[in-house]
DNA sequence: AATTGACCTGAAACGGGTTTCATAACTTAT
DNA sequence: ATAAGTTATGAAACCCGTTTCAGGTCAATT
């Protein structure tokens, strides 16, 4: 490979001056400037990125930690901090990992390693406090309201507030047997946490009977409405965490005959749309969006997302 | 930041030894292994990625041109790659261009400049000449059939073959008036260019009437149900070039109350199985794998995926 | 005439690693 | 006893750029 130094030696010039002349660096004398790219097309050069990178301490690259990317929740997401990603001159790279607590070990240490200029976690099984620890080596944003007393730049929806407008709104039309579905129920995960506060506020302690864990996809959520259809009393709506779980319930109900089940989805996906139920839009891009300017620091440190609950 | 001078320096070793304990190699006595490794513990230190990809040459990371990240035809192969990428221990950038060349040409010169080890193009806007003049910088996986005289590495579905299968199926099965949509019409876009051909196979000719162009989300879909209603005849039938165009199609023909059209999409999404229509499954996360694996060098420089046409 | 500032250039340091090569001590086989 | 191989280490070259610093020319002010 020709590299900077070989342009120097042909052209005559010292290894700055090519230097400037890839910069585009004003005090350089036109003659020069214009043989030495000559000679840069004429070996068909082209400057070293790692090379540079290394030199400037930046990539113009930030990592996003996902548990997979075939999901619509993280494939919106990380949407929205392409599209911004890529407006500002940025590349994103995809960093999955099956919510192995190593993987995002070995992906903090990336950040660490100077790999990426930030890193940001839509999801997360690592502790707050090693997330913290790692804030020194990099910008570091996660997606969910870490609350008042961490310091790590933050986007989130106001999943309380929308859970409860939707979980209100199945209330006053008259339902009473509400079921729902979550993916993961621990104490890492907020969402969990958030669903089962939201249901107490408006129809009391959730009970374990009413609660499906473990729903990711369609067939979770078709597995889902099996089981809610074997509850006695059945359950007269479900709040599903996801419009393709609810499609899922949805279908099942549909499928064997039942009674039909009144679904609350989130995200807004196609699914919804089809089968006419209502959703909450969490505006999933538009939280990418605001994840990727906090990334590269130039947004407030909080960022709530407003959601939508759309009726159907 | 600590670097491996100041561990050199701080442990009373050389450089080159630091490294070696760095990189396990086998040489290294033990009491001043341990001895470097505590001192790297205690000053926090982890060699900075940039400088060893820099000097090894590579960065374990693959670029993944596409036109848009938000559409499940190209999430669906990201998906394979990522997911291959993950196991092999490589990194996937999403290098979005909107369908720019301008914008594919910075990429290219990406590849040029060592940024990533290798390109896959899911999609490309770029002659294959150009994607050919730039081979020798990096190895460049397209996602398509090149053709026997392209020496690029390739992968691909047997669009042709299920096109066929599909369209003679919907012959067989009674219909006469296939309506056609398809995303862009150009001459680097193969899939058009087969379409036409497949349905020239099968029905013959196919009318420009009959072809609805700039098909990409479900809303494009209704558009198109919308324009093949008021055809006279109207179709009977509608190959889209994805499921959830197929979707549009369909809906807005039961939203206006007319008779059922059938759909044969394409991708087998979520909504084929929610509306109950015939779809050709491409494999796509079977394709993406394949198109990792060559951009990796670990697989036969042509591929061929099988498609799927299952019939609902 | 002397100072100031703008323009231009190159040597060398710097970013932070890996790897080759030379050297040397110590084993093992002949 | 000697040749050959194994183990162990560091200096220096290498990967490939950017940036600082020092020094030079030249024109414009004071």
């Amino acid at each position: 490979m020709t590299n900077i130094h070989d342009i120097a030696r042909l052209s005559g010039y010292s290894v700055s001056t090519v230097s400037r002349v890839i910069n585009h660096h004003k005090y350089v004398a036109d003659d020069k400037r214009q043989r030495v790219e000559a000679i840069m097309r004429e070996l068909d050069y082209v400057p070293n990125r790692l090379a540079r990178d290394l030199s400037y301490g930046q990539t113009k690259t930030i990592g996003v930690v996902l548990p997979y990317a075939n999901h619509p929740y993280f494939a919106r997401i990380v949407d929205g901090i392409v599209q911004t990603g890529f407006t500002a001159g940025y590349k994103i790279t995809l960093l999955p990992t099956n919510y192995d607590v190593k993987v995002e070990q070995r992906y903090l240490d990336l950040l660490r390693s100077k790999a990426y200029d930030a890193l940001i976690f839509t999801s997360r099984s690592s502790s707050l406090a090693t997330l913290q620890r790692y804030r020194k080596y990099g910008q570091i944003v996660c997606c969910e309201d870490p609350g008042a007393d961490c310091s790590l730049a933050a986007t989130y929806t106001d999943r309380r507030a929308s859970y409860e407008r939707a979980l209100t709104w199945l209330k006053h039309t008259g339902y009473q047997n509400v079921g729902v579905t979550i993916s993961r129920d621990n104490a890492i995960s907020a969402s969990a946490r958030v669903t089962r506060q939201a249901y107490q506020n408006v129809f009391g302690q959730l009970s374990a009977t009413n609660l499906f864990t473990g729903a990711v996809t369609y067939d979770d959520g078709y597995r889902a409405g099996k089981y809610f259809a074997t509850l006695k009393p059945r359950v007269d709506a479900v709040f599903a965490n996801g419009d393709d779980i609810g499609a899922g319930v949805q279908q099942y109900f549909v499928d064997h005959h039942l009674k039909p089940v009144t679904i609350i989805g989130q995200e807004n996906l196609l699914s919804s749309r089809l089968l006419k139920f209502s959703t909450i839009d969490h505006h999933l891009e538009t939280l990418g969006a605001a994840a990727f300017n906090l990334a590269v620091g130039t947004a407030q440190t909080h960022q709530r997302i407003e959601s939508d609950f759309i009726k159907r």
